[in-house]
DNA sequence: CTATTTTGTTCTACTTTAGTTCTTTTTTTA
DNA sequence: TAAAAAAAGAACTAAAGTAGAACAAAATAG
């Protein structure tokens, strides 16, 4: 296996060979790899020459050939592709977009038509989310409409207060506020036209808090 | 592999029998490198005949022939980076957060304190776009409420009922429903404890329609 | 076939660029 | 915190590039 630094040098030299048909000099490839001396490169190349990646001509300016590349990539290299791709993002995520909340269906009947969403990093900071379409308005004295788009946090717990997806009997998802009272479990809808539900709390599953809400006009 | 003069000179070989049919001289050789001296030219061949990329009859003018190029893989890699850069961004973009909308502050005057907010491609299709913070209450009816973001298109023209940024008397801004009434201009919001302003057109700037909204919870 | 031109080879001298080999310093790692 | 590995730096050697000239071998014209 090579090391980061073999790995990132013999890379570079096949890319520069490949691109632009010349060898790259000694000092071109302390460039390309962040190095302030030449003499490490010459241990590089000694190295890579050694276990076959490299052919150089000997008493010869760029003068070298690759061999073969190798087809495993070390560990350390992974990480720091992996943390490009991160930055790359621009701190976004996608989360599966599950389907509609407040119709009568529990969410996982429908959670495998997923779309993905796209949605800023900040918002999913840590966990896992998924996304859903709010149909109807039960909830819009909090500014929640109609056809918005509701971020969700997985979660089986809630605090009191909480705004969640709580399914009842198994069958009936809904977004509503929660709040315990002894065995027995409060929905309460944030619209004066709706009555809160007082249920047995066996009787309800929290599946998500509210994360944060996305709406497209026209 | 070559030195940046060789490959020159392999090009230029290659190009010319390629064109000409026949081997260019020692001196045409040199004019194209811009050399002065033949010397030079015949050491390079030396070279790539010690490469194996030219095969030379002895004791022959003009009797070169290349026996292979070096593969260049053109800027075919560079188009595929950055197109798995694209896919990597996830149809994600950039949009600058400008500020507060409703404060008493043209947008202009904090237009430099740009942070940039990522969101998804769909909500920007076309057009440029800027993302707002919203103060106050005044839009609560249509679920925009105090502190979510607001993502406006630039605009400076509206059709009644869309809801706008709008400039007044170029020092304030806010954001409200628009309407046009011969030369007035009707901003309505939308919460029954707000009066709608009735202004002389002149008086008023739009800025912006708005396109979506993202809302944070905790 | 010979004279002339074109072309390629070789040499010297010099400058620039490139590669090697050390020693010293810094960083890692156990 | 001591040993080992990696990196930096300097000094040195070698190769590449540049130029000019002298010369020898092909090609070609007459």
């Amino acid at each position: 296996m090579l090391t980061p630094k073999q790995y990132k040098l013999l890379m570079f030299i096949n890319k520069t060979i490949k691109e632009t048909g010349c060898c790259p000099s000694f000092d071109e490839m302390k460039e390309a790899i962040s190095l302030k001396s030449k003499s490490g490169i010459h241990a590089l190349i000694e190295a890579l020459v050694e276990r076959n990646f490299l052919r150089k001509l000997p008493h010869k300016a760029r003068a070298l050939e690759v061999v073969r590349m190798p087809k495993l990539k070390p560990s350390a290299i992974i990480e720091e592709e992996k943390k490009k791709e991160e930055a790359l993002k621009g701190g976004m995520v996608e989360i599966p977009l599950y389907g509609k909340i407040a119709a009568g269906t529990p969410i996982e009947a429908i959670a495998d038509q997923s779309e993905q969403l796209p949605v800023p990093y900040e918002m999913v900071a840590s966990g896992q989310y998924y996304a859903l379409k709010v149909e109807g308005d039960s909830m819009i004295n909090i500014g929640i409409m109609d056809g918005d788009t509701v971020i969700i946090k997985k979660s089986d717990v809630a605090r009191n207060g909480d705004i969640v997806v709580a399914l009842v009997d198994d069958c009936e998802a809904t977004l509503k506020q929660i709040k315990k009272e002894g065995g027995e479990v409060l929905l309460i809808p944030k619209n004066d036209a709706y009555e809160t539900r007082r249920l047995d709390a066996r009787r309800v599953k929290v599946q998500g808090i509210l994360s944060s809400l996305i709406r497209t006009y026209h």
